[in-house]
DNA sequence: TACTTATTGAAAATGATTTTCAATTTCAAA
DNA sequence: TTTGAAATTGAAAATCATTTTCAATAAGTA
């Protein structure tokens, strides 16, 4: 279960395990749509009253820094999250409900070493995300 | 020059042309990396001390609206504007000097489609972007 | 040149995020 | 267990970027 894997991360790195931090980990490692910290924090309310917003923005803070979590652009805005992928995948997202799915194997190779070799760049990191409309919402 | 081509084109769509849009154009027309407002305020400032941080935004904004500049979204933030592509063309920035590079020619369509396959999604955009070192800066 | 209306810069308002702080909770050590 | 130091909490205040408001000014048409 994520849940428990984030954790025991958190737990390993020297951070104590909270009502709060259980609550916003919970919540957020079973998402499958990225979640901007104030939605966190309502949908987790509805299960832990008591916890605070600045507690998700903490929470959420160390989850990214764990590499648990990743920040997901969108022309709408960049402060959602959502569980971040196992080695090199990258997003595709639903235009209209938000679903993400991970996929990999893309091959850029041959394209980025021709761009090197025409601006003279050494190109290092990559970043590609598609857009769609998953199958519930075509 | 793209600086004039801007003003024709905010001209054309019905905005008068001032001082403080002039000023704002000219540098970001001429710039090779991404910029954010304030640092767009502070630099046009320079030319012309009567600007206000307001006619920035505002004219960002319409910059923005006639597809003349683009946002630029890279692992610090996502508030930078830098000229729009020309049709089809992918960014390539440098990590230590903010270069921006465009290029085009990426072939994605295999991939595309066998992620529309896997996944089940319709694809109908993708955001790709380069990180490097630009040659002055390798 | 006159005049309507868009645009301006400053100040106030907003909204998201961060900091501060006293009270509470966690967890390791006794 | 119990204890106590240190981390964590939520609320309130502070901060920072962006937007709105507004009276004064400037653009461009008549």
């Amino acid at each position: 279960m994520t849940t428990e894997l984030w954790l025991d991360q958190l737990q390993e790195n020297g951070y104590r395990l909270t009502a709060a931090r259980r609550t916003v980990v919970n919540l957020v490692a079973g998402a499958s749509r990225a979640l901007t910290p104030l939605e966190v924090f309502e949908k987790a309310r509805k299960k832990n009253p008591a916890l605070g917003l600045v507690s998700v923005y903490r929470t959420l803070e160390k989850l990214e820094e764990l590499n648990l979590i990743q920040r997901v652009h969108q022309p709408g805005g960049c402060q959602a999250f959502i569980a971040a992928s196992r080695g090199h995948e990258h997003l595709l997202l639903c235009k209209n409900c938000g679903e993400v799915a991970f996929f990999e194997g893309d091959d850029l190779d041959g394209l980025i070493q021709s761009i090197s070799k025409k601006t003279g760049y050494k190109v290092s990191e990559h970043w590609l995300q598609l857009f769609g409309l998953c199958a519930n919402c075509q």
